[in-house]
DNA sequence: TTTAATAGTTCGGGAATATTGAACTATCCA
DNA sequence: TGGATAGTTCAATATTCCCGAACTATTAAA
């Protein structure tokens, strides 16, 4: 288990952070994670059965467009939002989104 | 040369539209046809390089997304922004994306 | 009317990405 | 200690993307 890697937001550009929303999935987690707060990766997961080792995947691209900080705790993986990071980098594009969101 | 598809925005989806917008050649096309107003494909191109066929996928990706309205005048294709429609099926997210965009 | 030039599309194959099963690491608990 | 749980990493497969080459259509020139 490496330590996880969460980018300056400076250094994220707007096509990596548009391709991050850019799939149903991780749309799901997003708004998961919005709505929830704090959550481990497996709750993450919508409601389709989607692989775990898919799952790590889509979080180190929501890592990688700033949107989630991931840290460890225990055994589990607790991600949230990096609300307040992202909305200085992108003002609005986040909660334009996920309002453009139909579940 | 066939018809242009230009799909009602009732059945383009979010993920469509982010994914169309997620691409920096894509958002500079965007970006100058906002600004411009109408525009034939290769004026539509940005600084770079880049091959006939690329640009046309691009163009075939922003029709499927709503978001551009092609017509053969000529021998030209002369795209434009289909800015009213793309604004109420996606409320605010044009603007914010384009007001995102770092040249 | 050929012939050439322009503007872009379509097709196909190689390059780049994404997905996922299998093996692995780390932690917790019995 | 051993097993269960939570997730990562790796490598192979599947999918998507890019771009050269060939094509269509229109305009212009010879």
């Amino acid at each position: 288990m490496s330590r996880f890697v969460h980018p300056d937001l400076k250094q994220v550009g707007l096509p990596v952070a548009l391709h991050a929303l850019a799939d149903p999935v991780r749309l799901a987690m997003i708004a998961k994670l919005a709505e929830v707060g704090s959550l481990n990766c497996s709750a993450t997961c919508p409601e389709q059965p989607i692989p775990k080792s898919t799952l790590s995947n889509h979080f180190k691209v929501l890592r990688a467009a700033g949107l989630v900080e991931t840290r460890a705790e225990g055994r589990e993986m607790i991600s949230h939002l990096r609300r307040d990071a992202f909305e200085a980098r992108f003002p609005g594009l986040l909660a334009t989104v996920l309002a453009n969101r139909t579940d």
